[in-house]
DNA sequence: ATATGTGCCATGTATATGAAGGGTACATCT
DNA sequence: AGATGTACCCTTCATATACATGGCACATAT
């Protein structure tokens, strides 16, 4: 598998990680059981910091495409190409925006639903 | 009707504004119809700016607690006992809280949740 | 000893937002 | 003339978040 990395892209480096481990277990690049290279490994080779591969990968893990078995190092899930195709971000939108346009329609403004929304998050009180 | 600002108090000028109005109707300190100070009057008695004041009755109107009447002043809102009472922020709140742990509940990072919300108030379409 | 994933501590940069203030101008009616 | 609410322009400051980076440590098994 071949993996590169765009400094210049817009999007995060972490994400076209996982972008591009999706697409190639979407194509069958990546079959199950495949072991993937170690965090360290590939992010010595793509020259970026471990911890931003990790975060890919821990992400991708989340989402049962990859499994990670400590010493052992990391592998396609068995179930990836089934997991690869569920759009997680999809999902949370659709969800938001039918809560936002609700509290709209209540007459919040966009500040206060902001405001809420962070505080919730914060667990924060309300005042 | 007495108001007391307080610069060290967190929570911000407009907001400790439109809290004081509305538990003055609430105790009816302020009845219906009462005239209420004009914006430039009370930023001057409170010694804030103009727009600060102007932002708390913006909001007061839209809660139909005050109403606004151009040239001839600023009044409490016929109805603006009843609709005090109506905490749309706490409203808002639990709309976005019920929805926020369904997210939660799909495995969504609170980050992730972040980025969507983002997303959706500025209407941007999902990467 | 070496490599694995993982954890916590920290930094710096960039972006977005809210809050508050300053200034100017308008149409309205008294 | 003076007061009313309202609209537009602008700046400043503080906060929160995401992203990426760095160092150090751990238990694990080879």
């Amino acid at each position: 598998m071949e993996i590169a990395i765009d400094i210049d892209d817009p999007m995060p480096l972490f994400a076209q990680l996982v972008s591009q481990i999706k697409h190639a277990v979407g194509s069958s690049a990546l079959a199950p059981g495949n072991a993937l290279p170690s965090i360290r490994q590939l992010a010595n080779d793509l020259d970026i910091n471990a911890k931003t591969v990790a975060k890919a990968y821990r992400q991708l893990e989340r989402d049962s495409i990859i499994q990670t078995r400590g010493y052992r190092g990391t592998f396609v899930h068995p179930d990836a190409q089934a997991n690869c195709t569920i759009d997680l971000d999809a999902i949370i939108t659709g969800k938001l925006e039918a809560t936002i346009i609700a509290c709209r329609a209540d007459g919040a403004t966009d500040s206060e639903i902001r405001i809420a929304f962070s505080n919730v998050m914060n667990n924060k009180k309300g005042a």
